[in-house]
DNA sequence: GGTAGACCTGGACGC
DNA sequence: GCGTCCAGGTCTACC
């Protein structure tokens, strides 16, 4: 028992560059395998939990994106585990022709598009994850969140029932047990939408505000989902970007003068500001250990940032 | 508005 | 093997 799902990407959509183009393709429950460029996961959809081995079979841009599933899918299935699909590749992306426009660095390249989750609350939790804590540290929370609570990663109704000391002794999510609770229950208590957040009507300035007053969420995290969200106009500042403002960029002084100057020199790049940030950044990385989907989750993927692969 | 310190975990380091 | 130190972003209290 099983199926087949078939997705038309754009024409210049290229799965194995375009996939492993964000941390978080490294992080459960994404299984990236550089041998067959594929990249695998459960997803939750109507019918149930279902799981999915995702790949661009001609390996060329515009190719057709497969998705083999381990059991049959009703219609709503189908619909959903495409939804899901297309938010997590980033198909939808109507800005990557004027980011191309307004940085020219990246059209030949063809970057553009970021990697991100099926939804937006794993976005949100990922995030949180990754904030205060070395890499490695990120990779054993989300793991954890799904070995405990759910494989196909915690949807907000099964965090929200959880008691915080759960999630900190059991997942090692430590002080941000409160928060990530707290956030869930924000969201079944219908008092943060999550669709407001992702409708591109939603003026960015709202959403940055609304994102700012979450627990757990600070100027980092805000930056972060704003990029994750589709809105490229803002930068996530830290630690990573200071270090990139000063060996990259060349900036000097006080971290403070750096990040201003940081905020300076992407300004430019208008509502592209975190793209062309990000893909330098990630330029930088690829440069000293080859592109991202050739890194083995288990050994370059677990270093991916900052001081580590720098200092390589 | 700016700053200091607490929060928690895991890795690095010294013994 | 054990203890100590440090990195990492957010939050609160305080000036």
């Amino acid at each position: 028992m099983s199926a087949r799902l078939r997705i038309t990407p754009p024409a210049d959509y290229l799965f194995r560059r375009d996939c492993c183009s964000y941390g978080y393709f490294l992080l459960a429950p994404n299984v990236w395998d550089p041998a067959t460029r594929t990249l695998t996961r459960p997803f939750l959809l109507p019918g149930g939990r279902a799981h999915a081995q995702i790949a661009q079979p001609s390996d060329a841009p515009g190719g057709a994106v497969t998705a083999r599933v381990d059991r049959d899918l009703d219609v709503a299935d189908r619909a959903a585990l495409r939804r899901q699909i297309r938010r997590m590749l980033n198909l939808d992306d109507a800005g990557v022709a004027g980011f191309h426009r307004a940085d020219r660095r990246w059209r030949r390249a063809g970057r553009g598009r970021l990697f991100r989750s099926p939804t937006v609350f794993e976005d949100l939790i990922k995030t949180v994850t990754s904030c205060n804590v070395a890499w490695p540290s990120t990779i054993t929370m989300n793991r954890r969140l799904c070995e405990v609570i759910e494989p196909a990663f915690p949807a907000p109704g099964q965090l929200a029932r959880r008691r915080p000391q759960t999630l900190r002794s059991r997942c090692g999510v430590g002080y941000r047990d409160r928060r990530i609770v707290d956030l869930a229950r924000l969201i079944t208590s219908g008092r943060l939408d999550m669709q407001w957040l992702e409708d591109p009507a939603t003026p960015d300035e709202d959403a940055h505000r609304a994102l700012l007053d979450l627990p757990g969420i600070g100027p980092y995290a805000a930056g972060n989902m704003m990029q994750l969200l589709g809105r490229y106009g803002y930068l996530a500042v830290d630690t990573e970007t200071i270090r990139h403002g000063r060996a990259v960029l060349g900036f000097a002084g006080s971290d403070r003068a750096v990040e201003k100057r940081v905020r300076a020199h992407y300004d430019r790049f208008g509502a592209h500001r975190f793209r062309s940030y990000w893909f330098e950044l990630w330029a930088h990385y690829e440069a000293k250990h080859g592109p991202a989907w050739t890194w083995e989750p288990r050994t370059t993927g677990t270093q991916f940032t900052a001081a580590k692969l720098n200092s390589d």
